[in-house]
RNA sequence: GGGCGCGUGGCCUAGCAUGGAUAGGGCGCUGGCCUUCUAAGUCAGUGAUCGCGGGUUCAAAUCCCGCCGCGCCCGCCA
């Protein structure tokens, strides 16, 4: 349910019968809500915009929509009615209907399918959150989500990881799988900058995998999955799960198959196989390797493999991929769409997260994992409430839930494609525009309806200071949010709206006492209070963050 | 070299798709506000040639052209 649509189509509604059909723009506080620009008038009417706006404003017809409709400067502005839309708003949250949106059709979002070569470091999680939040406000817009991770059993990076198992001795102690294997991976890779013979060594376990090798594959199952349960539990702390688990292996023969289905676009040489990109209309690579001369696949394929998969269970596949991708995924696009040519593609791509000394990498132990970064970050949450007098658990909770917060919202802040750089400091931010800020201001929400008992009853026309006005028009614009983030695949905007929304409740929390309100007033003001924090608490989940009563 | 993305106060960031009225926030720094619903809050001050140069327009951070800087991609890796 839009609610700023019913004002806005309003405003377009009187300018047309007052003669001057146009669209009306959304306006800056001091002017109004929405306004009309006449300057591109001025031509055709051979009159100056200053009068057109004023004759527009003295012959508009009075509606109870807007308390205000005025001519300045050449625009015609309009100020909405507190009381019309206090009675939308609150109605419209309160029953629920805002978070109603059309019922959509089915979409599979793919992300994170990090190499499962070693724990999970915060570059790839910059992936991992947004693909999250992307699932969430997705649902949220009515489509039916699911959430995909690919992962890739097949390649080299697995072939490396193994060929280290098998060759190289290391002292296991009782960490957590993924931080036990990666010390496999790693080595292995040192290993292959002594000796050039051993990438042929690997390409033999890639070979042999490949054809299900029992022993290769009873290795992969131990140490990639492994690997797999460790990054498993490092997205479960900050509350991201997965429908479903798709492995590379499972889908070489499926890759084998549709070869044949590409023949038009594809060509010999040596017995390796490629696709003509040139002839298919992309730039920047002529060659796409499709399959080795040896016989085995070549990731491509079995990621074209893998979208036919997905495009044969939802009308709609979201992928999540680093920028690096880019030309990757215009490739497997145009061939996916050859051989389903209905198949809607569509891809959400982000800038990695750097440090300041250079980009993250396993391979080079150059990385700060996620692990340590929901360590520290509850830490320093700790330290904060120790002396609140909570009790053990609820304290652990509260940590816990804020520690995320600080993370989740630090990394879904920024618009995906904006290089990022990691720095503790910043990460570590619990204050101004961060997580904890707008779960602090939902506690301060919950605090006052806590301490008082109401009916549910309240009178709209009881809307009297310019802060609620101010907090009712923030929450009006909910609905539009959600379609912005949802059609241009951005949950960034969820993320700045829910700042922005939480800072105009702490300014009419400082402005306006509710539970010491006179009678009236006061009623109205609880419905306010609720209705924000159900918005609020929303927004948050659409996050990936969860809304603490007290902290 | 070609392609894609990014460039906004000391630092981080919104606005650019759909051009409009003094370019919003946050961090930092300076100074206020807890006898009233949680001070992880709030108020005031500080600080911007919107990378550079042209063009289009009544109007350009926003559109077009050229250039510069940074990142990414251009592999029988994934």
């Amino acid at each position: 349910m839009e609610i700023l649509k019913i004002f806005r189509d309003e405003a377009e509604r009187l300018l047309k019968s007052a003669g001057y059909p146009g669209k009306v723009e959304e306006a800056r506080e001091e002017f109004g809500d929405f306004t009309f620009p006449c300057f591109p008038l001025a031509k055709e009417r051979r009159k100056s915009p200053i009068d057109i706006a004023r004759e527009i404003a003295e012959n508009i017809e009075k509606s109870d929509y807007f308390e205000n409709i005025e001519s300045v400067a050449g625009y015609v502005n309009f100020r909405i009615s507190p009381k019309k839309l206090a009675k939308i708003t609150l109605n419209a949250v309160l029953e629920g209907r805002i978070f109603e949106f059309e019922k959509k059709e089915k979409v599979i979002v793919e992300h994170t399918s990090a190499n499962p070569t070693g724990p999970l470091h915060v570059g790839r999680t910059r992936n991992s959150l947004i693909g999250d939040s992307m699932g969430r406000i997705l649902r949220r817009y009515g489509h039916e989500v699911e959430i995909h991770y690919f992962v890739n059993d097949v390649g080299k990076q697995v072939a490396m990881l193994l060929w280290g198992v098998k060759n190289i001795r290391i002292e296991e102690d009782n960490e957590r799988e993924d931080y036990r294997y990666v010390k496999y991976y790693q080595a292995a890779y040192k290993e292959a900058e002594k000796d050039p013979e051993l990438e042929k060594k690997v390409q033999d376990i890639i070979w042999r995998y490949e054809r299900g090798d029992p022993e290769l594959r009873e290795l992969a199952k131990k140490y990639v999955g492994g690997i797999m349960r460790g990054i498993i539990e490092s997205l479960r702390r900050i509350n991201i799960e997965f429908d479903e688990f798709v492995w590379e292996s499972s889908l070489v023969d499926k890759a084998r198959e549709i070869l044949p289905l590409l023949r038009d676009y594809i060509s010999e040489e040596d017995g390796a196989y490629y696709a003509d990109l040139k002839k298919l209309g992309i730039e920047g690579k002529e060659k796409l390797y499709l399959y080795r001369s040896d016989g085995t696949t070549l990731y491509p394929l079995r990621d074209i493999a893998y979208h036919l998969y997905k495009a044969e269970r939802a009308k709609k596949n979201i992928d999540v991929l680093g920028e690096d991708h880019k030309l990757h995924f215009e490739a497997i696009k145009r061939l996916l769409q050859i051989i389903k040519p209905d198949a809607e593609l569509y891809a959400l791509f982000y800038s990695f997260v750097k440090l300041p000394e250079g980009k993250m990498s396993t391979r080079q132990g150059r990385v700060v994992y996620l692990d340590d970064l929901v360590n520290e970050a509850m830490e320093k949450v700790r330290e904060i409430i120790k002396d609140r007098g909570y009790g053990e658990e609820e304290l652990e909770r509260i940590t816990q839930m804020v520690a995320v917060g600080a993370i989740r919202f630090h990394i879904l802040n920024v618009q995906e494609e904006k290089p990022m750089t990691f720095r503790w400091e910043n990460a570590l931010s619990f204050e101004g525009e961060s997580g904890p800020f707008i779960q602090y201001t939902y506690a301060r929400a919950s605090s006052i309806l806590r301490k008082v008992s109401w009916s549910g009853e309240f009178d709209a026309s009881q809307i009297s200071h310019p802060q609620e006005t101010r907090l009712l028009k923030l929450l009006a614009k909910y609905p539009d949010v959600i379609r912005d983030a949802a059609t241009r695949l951005s949950p960034y905007l969820v993320a700045k709206y829910a700042y922005t929304l939480a800072a105009q409740f702490n300014q009419f929390y400082r402005d306006c006492p509710v539970i010491k309100a006179e009678k009236g007033v006061r009623e109205f003001r609880f419905a306010l209070v609720k209705a924000f924090k159900e918005v609020i608490k929303d927004l948050l989940n659409l996050l990936g963050i969860e809304a603490p009563e007290k902290m």
